[in-house]
RNA sequence: GCGGACGUGGCGAAACUGGUAGACGCACGAGACUUAAAAUCUUGCGCCGCAAGGCUUACGGGUUCGAGUCCCGUCGUCCGCACCA
């Protein structure tokens, strides 16, 4: 078969190669790689440095197509950038902690640690055939004892730096997980990973804390300007900040519960004090907790708040109730008294738990004034309308305007009347303090790392009855997770194995037990980066390497981490920072948030999702259809969507990589689509870029077998300049472009000089004898084609460069330099337009001034017909782009 | 509801600071080679029109010699946040 295939095409190609066979050449250079240690970093080559990261896996068992569009990102920016000189670190590991191996143990009795190390090996072998330019020698899990063991050196520091907090809170606790979980990974109202609702639970838990450094974590955001302003503004919103009074209103007579004289608010309104009709307190606020003490029927309705969940579904649908509990309070400048209510939407961990409610100006309040019947006063109106005429029955007025209706602030604007009101009330004394004070507030809080799993990093600290919660010595470390544990039931099964939290206090000795709370995994992947510096050091960094790698300059990743992730790393590296294990805030230079790779879905007749594998498609003029293999049914082409196991719309790479081989995946993942857009991964695709890359390989190995070899320096003559000039302009734009990550339209322009030099080389063979400039030009074109792709197929790149007779490694090669006298052209064609409308070419010498353009323009057919031998009213000549002739 | 991004052929897209709209790829059509198919090569391909020519960057206005690009409005899509006082 394979014989009868290459003497037909011998038959017509006398010149004619075997096809590229990427999977015996892509395994030959991987070889050659490893072998020669082409991509192992030298922390002391004195090179400048560059960093580039591609956010590491989770070990879930096999790489999908996501992974290789990333990590092909990732390797045409460490190649490239080696190749301009740089000294790259490109480093690789495993988020390797987490549910997943505990759902497994569960499932299939198989243990955490040798289901994820499994997973490892095969993915890290999936990686390999991709031939990413990868340092493998720094590979670590964040499983390994080696790696988790400095994180809790890094908590102990933590600790000791005021940075860690324990304290009883409700948290978010996942049912079916059996763990809690931060604010970010509930969504809608469930755990980000189980699905499941999720229900309010007090638990006493470990924090970090991040809203230490919440004002600069906001404020450093404006000077991270190679990241997306889209996560930027993101991580802003998260934050949250909000400038505000905290106002103390005094309980009028003495209905208070024990030791309350006041209740404080926080607001971002005190400019519509006057317009106050009633204040509010969370249900879980501290003097409704009193009163329902001894309130049956305020006690019912904190219950059936409690029992309302957190899902979306009933927050929208949510109405506003109140409980009143026949409180009243005293408005600071009137003395008069308003109603206190208990109610339902007011969060207990934002502010003060407590509100004052001015419906005129706030949506909420309005809602909750209309349903009891309180009065809605309007004290800000807008400019320029009577006060008389305004309304705020149907809806509250929320915009800038006049107060009206407040005494003092008559007049003034909102900015001015909030300034006036926390002046006056700064100055008014309540029970021996000031009734109000400015407040700065944040939406973040502090970041719970709590979870009551096992396969996680132990949080190095013990519990003794006599001196409470005390630290494990750095010298005591490790705290290993134990190996044999059982998963035979939910829950932790550190909590309920025999011995491992028996333990004496390191303080006195006696017996006590240890923490049995692991760590969230997202504190895992907040360091690694560090880590990856100096991966065997036994402090958690080397502070000195860590400075010279840091910040990571290019970092590559999913969307999906735009808030939890890049915020808990920013926040790491801050904390390390006080604790003396880098010197830097900021850890990531640049950031870029890739698209997914998406492909389209199938449906059989009985409605269940078909894999692509599964079927074939017919393409006619009509349309497509496809059709199941097994049976031949017809199948209902669907919606393209983003590659799941549940709507069997994936792709395995490794396939990909055996029928095609990485070179073909690399290309096809990097081509049409912009970076951070989806890609449609479609099979017609990659048949086109299988056939391209072979038609690359075609022409270089005609090409060399034809090009005579170089007999002195000769003259260019004027082909061998144009050739050159594609291979330059070619070289320039694709420079360019991968330095803006613009991948797409680097392939573009690499498309673009393969169709020049295939069309030279098939038509004009004869000039290789003729012209003694030609062979060499053509040669060097080849070359510099062969190093503009090696970024994206360097398999195919090193098979290339040795069959043109290149030494050494293109990897090894460095960029080759634009020829600037190659960019710039003899004459340039400029278009001409008539009134707007392009109506003719002109071609004038490159350096023609506006006068001598002007003049070849007018003598134009067309111009002079347009004009009817009328002067033209008006000659604009912008230099080396257009003429517009104004008739 | 609030905030943000985007809207260009059959499809993915390109277009420097306002200067030839549709590069490049996919799909499709025609042709060559072949007994045939695959592969390969040549060629066509925004829309209307036989042509000359006209129209065209979601839609409607505006600024400009000139607008995909800038401004205003409308419609649509996607994403993030969401009782945050």
């Amino acid at each position: 078969m394979r014989r009868q295939l290459d003497l037909r095409t011998a038959k017509r190609h006398p010149m004619a190669t075997e096809r590229y066979n990427a999977r015996e050449a892509e395994a030959r250079w991987q070889a050659a790689w490893t072998k020669t240690k082409v991509f192992e970093t030298d922390n002391d080559d004195p090179r400048p440095k560059y960093y580039v990261l591609e956010m590491f896996p989770y070990p879930s068992g096999r790489i999908h197509m996501g992974h290789v569009r990333n990590y092909s990102m990732g390797d045409v920016v460490a190649r490239f950038k080696r190749a301009k000189g740089f000294n790259v670190l490109h480093p690789m590991g495993w988020d390797a902690f987490g549910m997943p191996a505990e759902n497994a143990a569960m499932q299939n009795k198989v243990h955490p640690k040798s289901w994820t190390y499994q997973n490892i090996a095969t993915m890290r072998g999936q990686l390999q055939s991709m031939g990413l330019s990868l340092d493998w020698s720094r590979e670590f899990a964040t499983c390994d004892l080696e790696y988790y063991t400095r994180q809790q050196r890094l908590f102990l520091d933590f600790l000791e730096a005021g940075l860690v907090t324990r304290r009883q809170s409700k948290v978010n606790w996942d049912p079916v997980d059996m763990t809690v979980l931060a604010n970010e990974q509930v969504i809608d109202g469930r755990g980000w990973r189980s699905g499941a609702l999720v229900e309010q639970r007090e638990l006493t838990q470990w924090f970090l804390k991040i809203t230490d450094y919440a004002e600069d974590l906001l404020t450093a955001l404006d000077g991270l300007d190679r990241w997306p302003e889209k996560v930027r503004t993101m991580q802003k919103n998260w934050i949250g900040r909000s400038e505000g009074l905290r106002i103390r209103f005094e309980i009028a007579g003495n209905h208070a519960p024990a030791g309350q004289r006041t209740v404080e608010v926080f607001t971002t309104r005190p400019d519509t004090l006057y317009g106050m009709s009633f204040l509010a307190l969370s249900p879980d606020h501290p003097v409704v907790k009193a009163l329902a003490a001894d309130n049956p029927d305020l006690a019912a309705f904190v219950d059936e708040c409690h029992r309302m969940g957190t899902s979306v579904a009933v927050l929208e649908t949510a109405e506003k109730k109140g409980f009143d509990t026949g409180l009243k309070v005293v408005h600071p400048f009137t003395g008069e008294t308003f109603p206190v209510y208990a109610a339902n939407f007011v969060l207990m961990d934002y502010g003060t738990g407590a509100l004052f409610g001015c419906p005129a100006h706030d949506q909420r309040d309005h809602e909750f004034a209309s349903r009891y019947g309180l009065a809605i006063r309007p004290v800000v109106v807008p400019d320029g309308v009577d006060p008389a005429a305004f309304s705020v029955a149907d809806a509250p007025f929320l915009d800038d305007g006049r107060l009206v209706n407040s005494d003092f602030l008559d007049g003034l604007s909102v900015p001015d009347a909030k300034e006036a009101v926390a002046r006056r009330l700064e100055s008014v004394t309540l029970d021996g303090a000031p009734a109000a004070t400015r407040q700065v507030n944040y939406r973040l809080r502090d970041w719970g790392i709590s979870r009551q799993r096992y396969w996680g990093c132990p949080i190095p600290i013990i519990h003794c009855d006599d001196c409470g919660v005390v630290p494990v010595p750095k010298a005591d470390l490790p705290v290993a997770l134990p190996d044999d544990v059982e998963f035979d039931r939910p829950g932790n099964p550190l909590d309920r194995h025999p011995t491992w939290r028996l333990v004496d206090c390191p303080r006195c000795g006696k017996p006590a037990r240890r923490e049995t709370d692991t760590m969230d995994t997202f504190v895992d992947s907040s360091w690694y980066f560090a880590r990856f510096t100096a991966p065997d050091a036994d402090d958690p960094t080397i502070p000195a390497v860590a400075d010279a790698w840091l910040p990571v300059d290019q970092y590559i990743g999913g969307i999906e981490h735009a808030i939890l992730h890049l915020l808990y790393s920013r926040f790491f590296t801050r904390a390390m920072k006080a604790t003396g294990h880098v010197s830097l805030e900021e850890p990531f230079r640049g950031l870029f948030t890739q698209g997914m790779v998406v492909h389209e879905t199938y449906k059989a007749p009985d409605g269940s999702w078909i894999s692509p594998a599964e079927l074939r498609i017919e393409e006619t003029e009509g349309g497509r259809r496809a059709f199941r293999l097994s049976d031949g049914a017809e199948v209902t082409i669907g919606s393209v969507e983003k590659m799941s196991k549940s709507k069997k719309n994936t792709v395995d790479p490794t396939d990909i990589i055996e029928s095609y081989g990485a070179d073909t995946a690399r290309w096809f993942v990097l081509s049409d689509s912009p970076p951070e857009r989806d890609v449609e991964w479609t099979d017609a695709g990659a048949q086109g870029t299988n056939r391209f890359l072979q038609r690359v390989w075609r022409l270089v190995t005609e090409a060399a077998a034809v090009i005579p070899p170089a007999a002195g320096a000769a003259p260019r003559s004027p082909e061998a300049t144009a050739l050159l000039k594609a291979a330059h302009k070619a070289l320039a734009a694709v420079e360019e472009s991968i330095e803006g990550l613009r991948f797409n339209v680097a392939l573009a322009k690499i498309y673009e000089l393969v169709n020049v030099l295939g069309s030279t080389f098939a038509n004009d063979k004869a000039r290789f004898q003729a012209d003694p400039s030609f062979g060499p030009a053509f040669r060097e074109a080849l070359g510099i084609l062969v190093q503009v792709m090696a970024p994206m197929t360097p398999h195919l790149a090193e098979e290339c460069w040795s069959a043109l007779g290149r030494d050494g490694l293109v990897a090894l090669t460095p960029w080759p330099a634009v020829e600037p006298a190659l960019l710039v052209e003899d004459e340039v064609t400029l278009p001409v337009q008539i009134n707007g409308k392009k109506r003719a070419d002109v071609t004038v010498p490159r350096d023609a001034d506006a006068a001598a353009v002007e003049a070849a323009v007018l003598a134009l057919d067309a111009v002079v017909k347009a004009l009817e031998g009328k002067p033209p009213r008006k000659v604009i000549v912008v230099a080396q782009r257009i003429v517009n002739v104004v008739a």
